[in-house]
DNA sequence: GCCAACGTTGGC
DNA sequence: GCCAACGTTGGC
């Protein structure tokens, strides 16, 4: 029989001014939670798909360029996203009730920087590469499944062939 | 800053 | 359930 894979990949985008890779790797313990995320395809990937270990691509959107800049991982197990209680946050709904949250979230652990930035343009370029979700016009979502292969190829243009993580 | 593409809301 | 209006995302 065959061994099931146990370790999925995703690709997850943070505004670069926002929470760039290097503000994760400054954080306690390298870790952080992955809050804000307000789109329900994002939010299910977090509550039903995601499990500890898993590996993430941490892109950054709205750069000069935009990219792949580092590899983090699913540290937690899903868990309302607090921030969507706190009418002080630009997150706050207000719809939301700690009996049924709306919203989770998983914390993400930053695993190794890409020692080469892969800025879209090189993705772009990549005919292996050209389905992932990123790459399509008016692609928005900002958590999207990572084929095993894309993620080992995106490694390797990062100065990563050999996936030591 | 522009604007195309997208997701959500709400009137009907 | 339809769909117009609106707000947001994100590349450029």
């Amino acid at each position: 029989m065959k061994k099931p894979s146990h370790r999925q990949y995703w690709l997850m985008k943070s505004e670069v001014d926002a929470f760039p890779f290097g503000v994760l790797w400054a954080s306690p313990n390298r870790t952080s939670p992955w809050d804000g995320v307000r789109n329900y395809q994002a939010r299910n990937f977090m509550r039903d798909q995601m499990k500890i270990g898993d590996r993430v691509l941490f892109y950054h959107s709205n750069a000069n360029p935009s990219g792949i800049a580092g590899i983090a991982e699913v540290c937690s197990a899903p868990y309302p996203d607090p921030t969507q209680f706190e009418p002080t946050s630009k997150y706050f709904d207000p719809k939301s009730t700690e009996e049924a949250p709306r919203w989770w979230l998983v914390d993400v652990r930053a695993v190794a920087e890409l020692p080469r930035f892969v800025p879209l343009p090189l993705l772009r370029q990549e005919a292996a590469l050209v389905d992932m979700h990123v790459l399509q016009k008016g692609s928005r979502l900002s958590i999207t499944p990572i084929r095993a292969e894309h993620y080992r190829c995106i490694l390797a243009l990062g100065g990563l062939p050999n996936d030591p993580t």
